[in-house]
DNA sequence: TTGACATTCGGAGCAGCGCTCCGTTTAACT
DNA sequence: AGTTAAACGGAGCGCTGCTCCGAATGTCAA
């Protein structure tokens, strides 16, 4: 069995770029979208471009450090609501959940749909896993015959998508939201 | 009264780059999307960048004249489909038609959507004017009490926007196109 | 037919983008 | 203090949308 050589720990300054990055990188997105000028974050960051690219090599790298967690949470949330009560309020309440978070940054429903079609994206993983938790509540509100059962996992991550993408083409349509989300929630019904 | 001076008539050449670039920018959007270089389209017409942003002043006005007939023919359309038999069956015909436009160039969903934002927009006009005779549409279902009445002609527009916005953000979802039509139509229904 | 001229053409140029590459600096360990 | 691997930063590449203007050309009158 060969010795793992020790690896060195981080340079100092590297860390606190990589921190620094994150923060701006998180007010950027917030001001202008998932679709954010890398140049900028960088340029607001007061670090060199290759420095971003070193730490994030690619937008989806960015994302993912920033959304990752809340993923993750998702689907842990998605794991405690799978285990009692009414399985379609289950449902319904996570999925209201996610499209709040895929609401949260204009744009961030395009890419998260391009997770679907590149599984080598660093989104890909923390996506897919969120997704199939997802999936769980939607099998078992099948199961209980409150939702259709032609309805796949994909189905659902691809409409509760399309909900939030249609609240960011235009501000006048942010307010429907909710009233968009029960509309097509109630077409998923039995 | 002012006489109006006798407008010189447009040049040959002009006319027939005009044409040029209409056929190009029908081949090369087809292969590319509606976000498709316009260089790309100057070059494969085999004509100067200047001479693609005199005809067309930006994207959207090429845009318009590549789909403008076929959203004057939907507006037609629904004039006819409001006359006779059935409200629904006349809506979700119409709908069904809609959405095939608007799933005929990748990227047109957000392009069609972005005229609820830009009224200065060469789409808006004819996308109105399309989304009008819809809500006539929707307004005869309502009243015959078929569609619920808390869905406005805006939400019905968004939402097959969106069924065609899904539809092309993966390969594996375009064939699930009508069944999500279907799912999203049984939740406007009362 | 020729000359005059408005119209049209075409592409260089500007500012921006994502991303790569590499000479220079620096933190960390001996 | 000296060595060295790691990290830095920004010039540079090829692309984008769009503007601007000197050169070319179609058209119409003489």
């Amino acid at each position: 069995m060969a010795v793992e050589p020790t690896a060195r720990a981080p340079r100092a300054d590297a860390l606190r770029n990589r921190d620094r990055l994150l923060e701006t990188a998180a007010e950027v997105v917030a001001e202008q979208g998932a679709q954010a000028s890398l140049r900028d974050v960088a340029r607001r960051a007061g670090v060199g471009l290759g420095t971003l690219y070193r730490h994030f090599p690619n937008r989806e790298a960015l994302l993912e450090a920033l959304l990752g967690r809340r993923f993750g949470q998702l689907a842990e949330r998605a794991q405690e609501l799978a285990g009692g009560g009414d399985p379609d309020a289950a449902l319904t309440g996570w999925l209201r959940e996610f499209c709040q978070g895929a609401g949260a940054y204009q744009g961030l429903p395009e890419t998260l749909m391009a997770t679907l079609r590149d599984p080598a994206s660093p989104l890909h993983a923390s996506c897919t896993a969120m997704r199939e938790a997802g999936a769980g509540l939607l099998a078992a509100a099948q199961r209980a015959g409150r939702i259709r059962p032609d309805v796949t996992g994909t189905d659902l991550f691809a409409l509760a998508n399309a909900v939030s993408w249609i609240a960011d083409q235009a501000p006048s349509l942010a307010g429907r939201r909710e009233h968009l989300f029960r509309l097509v929630m109630d077409g998923l019904r039995v």
